[in-house]
DNA sequence: ATTAAATAGTTTATATGTATACTATATATA
DNA sequence: TATATATAGTATACATATAAACTATTTAAT
């Protein structure tokens, strides 16, 4: 498709000012994006739809307060105010008040969500394995090594 | 701060779902989102906004057509018509009518938007360098020709 | 030449994200 | 106890993104 082919031909600009390093950074993350959003969308939910699903999921199941799950995802409090909205929508999800601390809103997944939360991490755990198919076992543990220490040095030059 | 540090940590949830590549990777790109936002945010602008910025600059001097920026920077023109609204707000860019195709809108930048986006590239350059410092140079080159390889095999595995 | 189709841009609806103000409730302090 | 503060969630304003409908204009086709 020609958005993913584009991606991989990278920015026109980027060639002059920025260390090839970060290009091909920023191709790599845009690809996986697009590929990640078209995976997603097939199921008719967003990857951060999967992720506040699978939170739920792997939670307790009594639930989990908005803020719990605001906190795990590095999301703010409106935003999750927003996705709970969309979810509960969709019928994954309900909100129950908490009665003790009325301050409290617990979001619960409903019966079909963990139905299909189910079955979207069961297909994207074969999606995952899909399109790495083609690195050698030695490639991806030296990739993981490299962008272990480029996180650390990342992070650790930015504080 | 706290937002990148936990973003090293990485997602609960992805250690028994993916491949340990995969995680790596998307904790790579929200790092890199991250330290960019930081970094565009402190000029008052976006990564998007300065993409378009760039365009205009290496572009031809009587400017571009609203479409051609679009099919650069891969958005939809309707993205495209609302940044090139908030650009000229902020005075960088103005608007042009084509006086021959006049369905055709032309965005030129200003002189102040010329003397910013110099700027903005040249301590874009440098802010490369800096936070890939502690990668050595072999470590870099291996880096670029294993995620040239990956994202090959990406495309290629979803087309 | 008139009509049909394509093109360029804007507008609108929706999703996603932040920051901030607001409401309600709970807790700490004086 | 009364007041101040903290906490939980929602509402609102804005930025960013897509898709789809719409307007205006140009080009193609009959």
């Amino acid at each position: 498709m020609a958005k993913l082919q584009k991606l991989l031909e990278g920015y026109i600009w980027v060639d002059e000012i920025a260390n090839q390093v970060v290009v091909e950074l920023k191709k790599t993350s845009d690809i996986l994006e697009e590929v990640h959003n078209r995976f997603f969308e097939s199921y008719g939910i967003s990857n951060t739809k999967f992720n506040v699903l699978v939170i739920l999921y792997k939670g307790p199941s009594e639930g989990m307060i908005l803020s719990e799950i605001g906190e795990l995802m590095l999301v703010t409090k409106g935003n999750i105010t927003g996705l709970i909205d969309r979810l509960e929508k969709q019928g994954y999800v309900k909100r129950i008040r908490d009665e003790i601390d009325r301050r409290k809103v617990t979001a619960l997944m409903t019966e079909e969500g963990n139905l299909f939360t189910k079955q979207v991490i069961d297909d994207y755990r074969e999606w995952t394995k899909k399109i790495l198919l083609h690195l050698e076992t030695e490639e991806k543990s030296l990739l993981i090594q490299l962008l272990k220490k480029l996180q650390n040095g990342i992070v650790h030059s930015s504080l």
